[in-house]
DNA sequence: GGCATCGTTCAATCCAGCTCAATGATCCTT
DNA sequence: AAGGATCATTGAGCTGGATTGAACGATGCC
């Protein structure tokens, strides 16, 4: 291999044909080119300039190599540039989606804005399901993600939307005349339980082990879907904490979704693949950053986030 | 462009995907390895490795990256190597060629031993033309040329030949009867002149402006050719000091040859480009050398043969 | 929870890269 | 033929970045 230097004297020089305009054109003094040149010759084995004071001219060896090493310096500064666009550059495509239709209108937001500031990057929007939505970040099939906290793994936006829980149980249950519920109730009944493939964060913050006293949670049985898991409460097998919106969402006559007043909100916002932080990434969580109101703070994960 | 050391630590990371291997791989410590991923990750503007303390994996960004660069650093190394093989191998195809067939049988020595110390070196040789002898060098066609000195601006080899020198005359000229003369004779007869294509060097060592004492020597016509020259000199109009072989090699009976006593010797040997110094060419000059009996001084000129 | 492995960070060291100025070679001018 | 101008080369000296080595911190295994 040879060094970055080298390459660009001995390309410069073999242009020029002059050692002043070579060491102008490089920012370096004609006694450094000089010195490169030697080197680069001692190491071939044999002149690749036929220079006196007055004329600097390639050597049948010099030519070829310059003939041999042009198109990969090109080759290397395109490969460069491919990189560099990637992860600076914002243009190409960006795929995000959302989990939930009702995330979509914030999001379609947050698309319109990056549209506006940059157009030459087409942006394609598409819904995620939850089964895929892990995989669909991992390889790359889409950038960007506006899900749930938390997300193990990935780096986290900031938050986009919030929203009070809720307890689902079913029509008839006692709990479903009241005005609102405290988290501790969950001690007192079976809490259906999200399926294994979901992160243990995730299962974690939605159906705690233990109430905020520290009591037990019961578990239930666990559903592979939302729905079937909905159906499990409906049909008396426990209760589940979810999110308000479903009380819209999911209006179901053998449902009754009671406010929880003493837990955290549910928080949804932009979910990346740390190692695909690249430049659109970036712009697109700055654009949904802003259209959550720029007085939003910016809620990081630590891991890769931080550009 | 990159710098050398930072596309090895890439690719060689690449590979591995092991910060310690692949600094002892490149003879680094795995702090700098460190720095120098974060350098290129920052030049970037993206992470290309996704790492924790037990795992690296390159990102997708970096993947690409990977990808492009490997036949860029290939096709570079290849460019070097042969450049390298030019410069110091023994390998491809020598041409070298002589100027006179009497000079043949040495070159053809130095092309035996030369052919046995490189067997994968293919040599071809030929006779050259004193018209095309230094275009001929200057293009390349042939690389070594066995002529007699001078020959401006060449590299000159070792001495393979070296013969009296003698005054051509006209058979039935004064001069004839002598057993010798004196260079000094050149100031009492028109000397017949070299064609101006000659160079000037050559044209000096043959046909001297002055004697050695000083005395002008007066210019008689030029031929174009060495046989007309010597024409001109059987046609009574002018003499020509010349090398004793023309006494074997150009018979006429309409010419005498009369040895100069003197005058130095008309040295012949190997003659290059110097900017045609390659490996090849290096270890032609060193056969010549050997066949032209170990002990034979080698002088070369200053300009390109000292490696 | 302790341990081993491994990547990162930081301060200290040192050498290579670089500059500057003198030198020498070449060509042009008069 | 001498002088001058241009330009590549050379060598000494300096500076800044490359490199090291150790301490640190994170991760996964037992």
């Amino acid at each position: 291999m040879l060094e970055r230097l080298e390459t660009e004297v001995f390309l410069a020089l073999a242009e020029e044909l002059h050692f002043g305009r070579t060491a102008e054109r490089l920012g370096l003094t004609t006694g450094r080119v000089s010195q490169i040149v030697r080197k680069l010759e001692r190491q071939v084995g044999a002149a690749l300039f036929d220079r006196t004071s007055r004329s600097v001219r390639l050597t049948p060896v010099g030519r070829q190599l310059a003939e041999d090493l042009a198109p990969v310096v090109a080759a290397m500064e395109q490969a460069l540039r491919r990189a560099v666009d990637a992860g600076k550059g914002v243009t190409g495509e960006l795929r995000v989606a959302f989990l939930g239709e009702w995330t979509a209108p914030v999001l379609l937001r947050a698309v319109a804005l990056f549209g506006e500031r940059h157009p030459d990057c087409r942006v394609d929007v598409r819904e995620a399901q939850l089964s895929n939505s892990r995989s669909s970040l991992e390889d790359g099939s889409i950038d960007v993600l506006v899900a749930s906290y938390p997300f193990d793994g990935m780096a986290l936006g900031p938050v986009l939307l919030a929203e009070r829980r809720a307890l689902a149980v079913p029509a008839g249950h006692p709990l479903a005349a009241e005005a609102s519920v405290s988290l501790e109730v969950l001690a007192d009944h079976p809490v259906v339980q999200y399926p294994a493939v979901t992160s243990i964060g995730f299962k974690r913050d939605r159906t705690p082990d233990r109430t905020p006293s520290g009591r037990p949670v019961p578990k239930g049985p666990s559903g592979a879907t939302f729905s079937e898991m909905l159906s499990l409460v409906a049909m008396g097998r426990g209760v589940l904490p979810v999110g308000e919106h479903c009380r819209q969402y999911y209006p179901r006559p053998d449902l009754a979704y009671v406010p929880i007043h003493d837990a955290p909100l549910i928080e949804r916002g932009p979910i990346w693949l740390p190692s695909n932080t690249t430049g659109r990434v970036r712009e697109f969580i700055r654009a949904t950053a802003d259209v959550a109101g720029g007085g939003a703070a910016v809620q990081c994960s630590a891991r890769g986030a931080g550009w």
